[in-house]
DNA sequence: GGTGCGCGTGACAGCGTTGTCATTTGCGTG
DNA sequence: CACGCAAATGACAACGCTGTCACGCGCACC
């Protein structure tokens, strides 16, 4: 079973193969009876063109790149998810790559992964987003990209993101409400922007209620399940212990969860404990896990169609900032008497 | 800054293209100099091959396909990046594509697939690895492919699997070890042959100590978290209540788990809970589940490479089995006095 | 009735590699 | 020192498609 070719779908309908391309490009210029009888043909014959050679001869891959380093598996997932949903809408596909290299070997790394897969764009999500120097490799090189990445201010390439500041503000102005005071907060992974917003909004909303971040509630830690359990061993073996626990992603809280239980610590009547990205596994965890819903998916469906958008037409759409929503489930509740 | 070619590279090293060609490819019969020439020109010119290029003229595109249609997040995860692993090691890409269609669509949708980006094979996952007519389908077209599948005897398509029917048995007989009789069962999502053949090592190891499934205790899940959920609720609202319950897979471990807690119902002291999968998830419950390891990564990281191998020799290499690990942690117990 | 224009179509080069086959080069041998 | 053979290299077509440009045709217009 050899391969079709356009070849074979213009001799079949009686065609040029230029008339074939035309169709199955959706050109205009054709009369409607001789698109009829190409498709009838592409029909029967099953034929598929080869993107391959689409790709070369077009210099159009109708391929975009989704590149990562995240520790935070399930906001990778979703992440991955939205990318590709709005590229397979677009007719586009998405090839998706880690990059654990840093500096001059990293960018080299991903000019070379874009330059041999012939990529129309790249899709550059945190932390990848706020490296400077992949930033700047990737514009003087003219790569056509979209960031997903907290922004500051006015940017000339397609940037997505949410207001993480906010989003903490509002998840310890709830702990606050319930009569919170005594709050501990688990830092991310210190290379994302998002750690050190998510950290700046918990510390502006306690000090709007003249509260400072008490000395040694506010643990180091990297996103990781495992760095959540160490930070929640530290913070539960001090006396008095705090009254409610913010880790910066769901991941982390998960740790926390589990400390807790095993050293008989009763949630949320003794400790209060808030997560943050609303994942998968806050849904699964027990107590079901408040959270905020960090819209992932939306993140990457939006990006994905800003660099669509703006390979099509050349012009950066502006900052698109995608809301976020306060899940208030069964892990949190009113401080203790 | 256009693209650097072949072209380019030869000029600069004052060879002809296929030279240059023969050197990427670590073909013979180039002198060492020549070589080392070449290599030089590549490197000052930081010229990477095109892919695209490659492909078409040499009719491989080094390039797998990895299609699912899994409900399973994390289980599928795990054989992604075992697929991955395997492939970046020989140099090979892969693109990963999901399929919801079935019967001749899917069929259609596969070989379209395939075709369109010239893959070299394919890796078949469950469920879809054991659907007969897409099975038939890529050996008539001769689409080389490697099949994540239970097996059954012997097979022309590489194959590998683990031994679900005796991995479910050695759960139960853990379970029973402890003292338990009334064990609860959920099924997993009926499409999926492990979801039977884990029932079956269920009831091998209850009959061999002259039991039968309780009636009742056995109930219909489909791999999710939700499943679980809405199969718990069933089997812990009866009058005796189970005294252990084994799912399927972990996501529905953790939707009893969450259920169990929900009813304050205490694990394990009250009730065993055991899973199956160990997947990310496992070790972030509370309390931890125990579970089967299922090596994911391993069996997509070996079937991967029995595609490669195949690919290569075009010998079929022997069904592989994968081996799987008993892993005891802290959501099973003692029966309940 | 000739001119011009636009629509529909086709011929052909080119995308950046590899495969095939011819040609050149180098070296041992008689 | 010529000869032969293998090693090293090159010329060129081919992969399957799109871009460019040229062509033919019918129609409105002066």
């Amino acid at each position: 079973m050899s391969r079709k070719t356009i070849h074979d779908v213009a001799a079949a309908a009686g065609v040029s193969i230029k008339t074939v391309s035309r169709v199955l490009n959706d050109e205009t210029n054709v009369r409607p009876d001789t698109r009829a009888r190409v498709l009838a043909a592409i029909d029967t014959l099953q034929f598929r063109p080869s993107l391959l050679a689409r790709s070369l001869a077009g210099n159009r891959s109708h391929t975009l790149g989704f590149i990562y380093d995240d520790p935070s598996v399930h906001h990778l997932t979703d992440l991955q998810r939205g990318a590709m949903a709005r590229c397979r809408e677009a007719g586009n596909r998405l090839l998706v790559q880690p990059f654990v290299e840093r500096g001059a070997e990293l960018v080299r790394e991903v000019v070379g992964f874009v330059t041999q897969t012939h990529l129309d764009g790249l899709i550059v999500t945190p932390p990848l987003s706020v490296l400077p120097d992949l930033a700047a490799a990737l514009e003087e090189r003219g790569i056509a990209h979209a960031r997903i990445a907290p922004g500051d201010g006015a940017t000339n390439v397609p940037t997505t993101d949410m207001d993480d500041v906010s989003a903490a503000r509002e998840m310890t102005e709830h702990l606050l409400g319930l009569g919170h005071r005594d709050i501990a907060f688990i830092i991310g992974h210190p290379e994302h922007v998002s750690a050190h917003q998510r950290f700046m909004g918990f510390r502006l909303a306690m000090e709007a209620h003249g509260l400072l971040p008490p000395a040694g509630r506010v643990v180091q830690g990297a996103y990781s399940f495992e760095s959540g359990v160490a930070a929640a061993r530290k913070l539960l073996a001090a006396r008095p212990r705090p009254t409610a626990i913010f880790a910066s992603n769901d991941d982390m809280a998960a740790g926390v969860l589990l400390t807790a239980h095993d050293l008989g610590i009763a949630v949320p009547s003794e400790l209060s404990v808030a997560g943050f990205d609303d994942s998968f596994i806050a849904g699964t965890l027990w107590p079901r896990l408040s959270t905020v819903h960090q819209p992932s998916f939306d993140l990457a469906y939006e990006a994905t169609g800003q660099l669509l958008a703006f390979l099509k037409t050349g012009e950066v759409p502006p900052r698109l900032r995608v809301p976020h929503r306060l899940v208030v489930r069964a892990s949190t509740g009113p401080v203790p008497a």
